[in-house]
Parts: structure tokens; C-alpha cells; sequence
DNA sequence: AATTATGCTCTACAGTTGTAGAATATAGTT
DNA sequence: AACTATATTCTACAACTGTAGAGCATAATT
């Protein structure tokens, strides 16, 4: 679990998210169909992506053929949890309280407000 | 509250935050000596900086002779909670599971996390 | 009034990001 | 073997970001 991971921009996130939807080692067209949901773009700019997150660390790529298939070198929950980290040093300048007022203002119910609670209570042991 | 506030870059995020911290309105000196604790730059950068969150909508400068006073337009609490709530949303494809671990994995203590849980309920009423 | 100091705006530039067409390589087909 | 379809890599470019010097305007000083 390593914690410096690098924010990624918004695109790359976003194809990153799809990846880790996948079971590796994913193939493109995987990924694209995925993505075509949530942010549809041109397969070159996704080929371009990934070529940039493999060259930050983030995934691996092999390639059978003329095919290519992608493997995430970052487990999603060490990136969310680094980047939580994050969010509450940078933002919130470590303090839990302004951690808990974004929460409740962010547009959370008072039920899943709860159940944030409930959850980090088994999360505790 | 408005809830749709883009994400600001690093730097210009850490100017806010400089901002927030002080009386509005506030001097470029006030900015500049908080800032020289966490991220020293140029005189001229940081201007350069002010000038864009100005442009985006973040601050209002008005100028008295050949000085400038920089108010925040956006809130603290409401810049936090939006990207609280993007964080939720992109991150944890909305899912309170996946927060909880992320909260749980980013360094809080078990302390920490019980501390959380009691803002929270707090908040919740 | 002329000179100097100071605070800001303009200009600049390299690196990053979002986007995708052009070119290339390879597998499948006739 | 030649042709076609397809998957990837190269090249390209505009917008954004981080950074700061050059130039300009104005206030302070001599």
C-alpha cells in the first residue's frame, strides 16, 4: 500500500476506473465499452492514455500480436486511500472536523450519513 | 452553496487556501507570508496566480492606488464540500463501502476514525 | 521636479493534458 | 503473394499550469 500516489488528471482517471472495472488483463475493446458510457472519445486518444499511464507507473502493457492488454499496477483502493489522504491534509488541513462538515454539505442524506458511520464503525476493528 | 466548482490547480488551490486563512480582504504581503511556509514562489507568480483565480470567479480584487485586496467569491466550506462530493462520486463511483475503507486506509488512526464518527453524528442532527 | 522604490501587468516559456489524424505494422482474406 | 482490415504508435496541436523576468505605473524620497 504504497501512499505517494500522484493525482492523475481527469481522463487517465477516468481510464483508469474502467481498467480496474475489468478483470486483468484487460483488453481494449474492454476498456472502450466501459468508457463509452461515462466519457466517449476517439480509440487513438484512449490508446494515447494509456500509453501515458504505463509510461506513470500505473499500468502494464502487454502485447500478444497486434493486440495489447492492460494490467493495473495500482490497486484502486491504494489510489482512493492516497488520495483521501490527501484530501484531508491539502483541503482540509488535517483537521477531521472540517473533513465531517464537507461530508454532510456535500450533498449525502442524513441516512447515508449514517451509514457512513455505521460503516466505519466495523471498519474500526 | 454552489455545488458544481471546478477543481483548481495545485498551486492556485494553495493560494486559496492562503486566502481563507486570512481577514478578507486581504493583502498580497498576508498571502505571501503564509504561503512562504508551505509553497515559497515568485512575487510575480504568485500575482500571476491571483490573476487567474480572479478570471476563474475564485477572488475579486479591488486595487486602492498601486495595491491590490483580493476577497474570496467562493467559500471554503463550499469548495471543500464539492470536491468532497466529486471525490464520492468519481472516485467511489458513489459507493459509502468504498469511502469508509478509503477514510479507513488513508493513516487515520482507530482514534481518528472514532473521532470522525462523532463529528458526524453530531453533524447529523 | 527628478529619482528611486515598489506593486502590478505583460510577456514568455517549458511541461502537462485532452484530443485525434497520419503513419506503421501485423493478422486475416482472396 | 497481394490486398484489406485492424490494432497500435507517432506526430500534432491547442488549452492549461507552474514559473518568473521585463516593463510599466504610481507612490515615496531627495
Amino acid at each position: 500500500m504504497k501512499n505517494t500516489i500522484r493525482r492523475l488528471p481527469d481522463a487517465e482517471q477516468e481510464v483508469m476506473q474502467a481498467i480496474w472495472a475489468c478483470q486483468p488483463p484487460v483488453a481494449r475493446a474492454d476498456i472502450e465499452r466501459i468508457l463509452f458510457e461515462t466519457h466517449p472519445m476517439a480509440m487513438t486518444t484512449l490508446l494515447t492514455l494509456l500509453t501515458r499511464l504505463c509510461e506513470k507507473g500505473f499500468i502494464t502493457i502487454e502485447k500478444n500480436g497486434r493486440r495489447s492488454y492492460y494490467t493495473p499496477s495500482i490497486s484502486q483502493e491504494d489510489y482512493i486511500a492516497a488520495q483521501g489522504k490527501t484530501f484531508i491534509e491539502k483541503l482540509c488541513g488535517g483537521s477531521l472536523s472540517v473533513l465531517a462538515n464537507a461530508l454532510c454539505d456535500s450533498g449525502l442524506t442524513k441516512d447515508e450519513i449514517a451509514q457512513l458511520r455505521n460503516l466505519l464503525e466495523r471498519d474500526e476493528l
